[in-house]
DNA sequence: TACTAATATGAATAAAACTTCATATTTCAA
DNA sequence: TTGAAATATGAAGTTTTATTCATATTAGTA
């Protein structure tokens, strides 16, 4: 198993190479995906030789990982950031399905690198939303004592159920090329009357 | 760009020959993907020669779609038998949750064909989900005229979001390697409250 | 300024993958 | 039975890709 490891420059111009392979990689995945994107298209498009990849990468993989790495954590600063100040879990949900919304809009490549992994490596896959419903179930926790969230419900299959919505509803965004903020507010308002209400028309009482 | 396409065998043999290819297509792109898979892989695995799976298949690509194809095909069948005979929306929804995560449970190459289309062909993908949103809204209406389903939710958004829960819900249960069908009817039902009611617990009325 | 560490280069090597083709064998219908 | 069509074979050619390395240049500091 060859080694994944990143060698960060220690010069300005070191930087501007390391940024440039950055750059060409988020393109290039972005546009083939990481299995139809070689080595050779990187560094022509970052204009730097072989050797130079090599000085900050071990390997295609080594970027993949390090790309990876980083949408995650901007996934997550978006969606803290937007629910920051909120305090009831209503408001919270509707917030940060927004915030991933318009992230994922904005650049898709960071859908895309999260869900490519299932085919790069599927246990990075399997870690990242094991990892992610559990944190989810520990965020919702404490709705279900407070009573906002009903209590009759498994709340690791709730979990799952809105990283679906969060990644499907995400997915009929970005599928509308000329989709405009207002269309989120739109699609995250019928969500939300779902996760209120439900589909189903209730009988009178 | 090359062809794609495929000539079906005319003789016995030939069936065998195709029969061993499309079992090794479907071990080996189940197992490491369709990238990480090569024709010298399928070959060897189906033990026959090079120039015998040109005779049926232009390419990879003409294999991997033509078992697409097929999951499609499957995935599609086992959620009409399993509604089939039933009248309401909500015992129709819970039906068919259930025989798709079943389906994929038993047989996790399905899921992954039609996920890893996104980076064999972004168009084969998204062609696949917008066609399957607007099967579904086609669906989901003459229930909204029959009072089953509420008419102040916009039914696309509802296809997308009930889609994302198949497909994570499946995900919490293919993560599960030790899952039962009691595990399946277990999240089924969850999800089911879900779509019924919501997740928030409502003001007494 | 001088020197060391960092960086850049790209030709060359090696490995992997795709595809073709000339030849051989088998099938099956006439 | 016979012969055309179908099928099988795998070595060889081609292309693509990953990686190394000897050499050259540059940056930054003592």
């Amino acid at each position: 198993m060859n080694k994944q490891e990143i060698r960060l420059p220690k010069t300005k111009v070191g930087q501007k190479s390391f940024k440039k392979i950055i750059k060409a990689g988020k393109t290039l995945f972005g546009k083939a995906g990481y299995n139809s994107t070689s080595i050779n298209d990187i560094i022509s498009k970052a204009k730097v030789a072989a050797g130079t990849f090599y000085i900050y990468f071990d390997s295609k993989l080594a970027l993949y990982l390090y790309l990876l790495d980083e949408y995650r954590l901007n996934i997550r600063r978006a969606a803290n950031e937007a629910t920051k100040n909120l305090i009831n879990r209503y408001e919270m949900e509707k917030a940060g399905l927004k915030a991933f919304i318009m992230y994922v809009k904005e650049d898709p490549l960071a859908y895309k690198l999260v869900w490519e992994s299932l085919f790069v490596d599927p246990e990075i896959f399997k870690e990242y939303y094991t990892n992610f419903a559990a944190s989810y179930i520990h965020h919702l926790q404490p709705f279900v004592e407070s009573g906002e969230i009903r209590d009759d419900i498994d709340l690791e299959t709730v979990s799952y159920i809105l990283m679906g919505i969060s990644n499907f509803v995400g997915l009929q965004i970005v599928f509308k090329e000329t989709a405009t903020e207002k269309d989120v507010d739109y699609v995250v308002c019928e969500s939300m009357k779902l996760l209120n209400e439900g589909i189903f028309k209730k009988p009178k009482t």
